[in-house]
DNA sequence: AGTTAATTTGCAATCGATTTCAATTTTTAT
DNA sequence: ATAAAAATTGAAATCGATTGCAAATTAACT
């Protein structure tokens, strides 16, 4: 009777008969935990193990009122009709797939064009997920603050500002418009651009912080603002032109994510314009390729790594029934050659 | 009675008993098709809406015992504990969200650490998943043709070799390294370096292309080889070991991914060597990245979009009972800068 | 109007695992 | 050896939506 090709088990049932004993016993053998004897327990757990037998999760799920996944949306806000390749994404998932799978957690993922009132709203109530993290504000404070009130489970990566009503996980965003704004000042630029589209609340946040640090300085009507969006691809002939047009050229600029950086170094080395010795750029995030343009970039770091596992840990929290804050984590200023 | 605080509806009983119905006709009325009146539909429907009432997934997905949603896997093989920071990967993602998004199916994203005989096993027999799609085969062609002899819905993103089991989408990576070692050879390299971990079947493929040109041109000793890993952060060093041993520099590099091509471009450039006066420097895969290095980066072009609408296409009709085979696409040169 | 055909609707079984409560077995103490 | 306590096990209800089949309603046709 060796290993004849013994019919698929399908179900609890079928492994209980099998088994000689009840659905309900077979069902406490393999959740681990419960009331059962030792004996029975491995004896159905070597059953079950030697047919692949995996208890179906649908069911359990149903039964147990939980769906053991976590939504991830990335919202492309601002950026309507573009595609997202920027490497921040990619990076923060990682660590978010990462932390939630240490935690039993699937990682159920969204990019959605948030659009109509109720982009939110359907993921939050599709009964799909156990909670959601959203990754970045974009333009949608309100939205978010609309759907944290009556949905505790929720977290987005982002900046946080008073009166808010969303729980966030992020950098300070003013202290870091700041820190990378005197960054500049210091090294002796006095004309700054800021390229970056302040209609996303993070960035309208670094935005006022380039603007407190020019102002500290005296020099605040030496700052100009490109609107730069953020994919790679289309922030490079934006900056070209911008460069062309301007009268004065910055000493400076302030790039609100290390892609935007990379498409500045570009189009300016493409001029023959000497980075850093006729324009410094600064950029923001520090991801990996930050290490990789040349000149190597000076960048505000933030802390992915960090984030990310406070975030599933609030998340989780919330629900488990707490009710934690949003936090706020300090940027570092990584100085490389390129300032 | 305008807009009382009425009681939440939770389920599709409670909406039936408000409507004066049957749960199964209101479960007609909101599924869409089936036999009901344009009416009761209507108005069951309108009053769902009044309620914000959305049917448990759960229980639906038990009940028609499909999942809604496919698992795509990213397996980190040949790169074991490591961070993929590779734009590759959120390119690649980004089309297959769109793709599935559009088909009706929800992603389930799982990075995984293949060890063990079992890490694919544990995904498909989750029961969370209609199907799975993983990217990139690594060193894992066994498993991989194992698993998927046993079951059916699993697309596979990568190369492809006959006798292989399994059911894949890539473009051809033989012709990929022939192109490229084949440009390199046009533009009067003799001493040509490989950049890539041959561990990995669809890097091997590649090597063998390249093998192939060089044959071809009667220098197949000229060729050199170098494992250089995929993540950008470790790439740069050893590519800088590599360039300092090198007895004899190579006249040509081919990168295998743009992100390590652009490892290579930051070492050279670090070292002072024009490229592509002294070197020239080929990529793979044509990310938007190789749009931004210095110089713009020549590559071989891979489709993705094209690539993960055929993924997402021969998984759903694998689900559907069909037997599609696999598809080879063929790579374009993009020649840039760097060459 | 009367009869048959065509639509709608309701009833109840079903998907598969979990869990309460009661019944049974085993263990412990006297 | 016997009673009481503790530990296991089984029976059956439950989670919430779907759907085959039968009943009831409406439409169609002569």
């Amino acid at each position: 009777m060796a290993d004849l090709p013994e019919k698929r088990i399908r179900n609890i049932a079928e492994l209980a008969e099998l088994a000689g004993v009840s659905p309900g016993t077979v069902s406490r053998a393999l959740s681990g935990a419960g009331l059962i004897s030792a004996k029975t327990r491995t004896r159905i757990q070597e059953l079950a193990q030697m047919h692949g037998f995996t208890p179906n999760a649908m069911a359990r799920n149903l039964r147990i009122q939980r769906t053991g996944a976590i939504g991830v949306v990335i919202p492309l806000g601002h950026e309507v009709g573009q595609h997202i390749s920027d490497p921040f994404f990619m990076t923060m998932l990682g660590y978010l797939a990462d932390a939630l799978t240490e935690r039993g957690y699937d990682l159920l993922l969204s990019r959605v064009i948030p659009q109509g009132a109720d982009w939110l709203d359907r993921i939050v109530d599709s009964g799909r997920v156990d909670g959601v993290i959203v990754i970045g504000q974009s333009d949608q404070a309100e939205t978010l603050d609309r759907v944290a009130a009556r949905y505790r489970p929720l977290v987005v990566w982002g900046g946080h500002v008073s009166g808010q009503v969303h729980c966030s996980v992020g950098s300070d965003n003013l202290l870091g418009g700041d820190i990378a704004t005197t960054h500049l000042i210091e090294r002796g630029c006095r004309h700054i651009a800021f390229f970056g589209d302040a209609r996303a609340q993070e960035i309208a946040q670094r935005l006022a912080g380039c603007r407190a640090a020019m102002q500290r300085a005296g020099i605040a009507d030496g700052l100009r603002i490109f609107p730069a969006h953020l994919t790679a691809d289309d922030a490079h002939p934006n900056i070209a032109v911008f460069l062309n047009e301007s009268d004065a050229r910055p000493q400076g600029i302030v790039a609100v994510s290390d892609v935007v950086a990379m498409s500045a170094l570009h189009a300016l080395t493409e001029r023959g314009i000497a980075v850093p010795d006729q324009v410094r750029v600064i950029g923001y995030d520090d991801l990996p390729i930050a290490q990789q343009t040349v000149p190597r970039l000076t960048t505000v770091r933030q802390d992915f790594a960090g984030g990310a596992a406070h975030l599933v840990d609030l998340l989780l929290r919330r629900i488990a029934g707490e009710d934690p804050g949003s936090i706020v984590m300090k940027p570092d200023l990584v100085t490389r050659l390129s300032t």
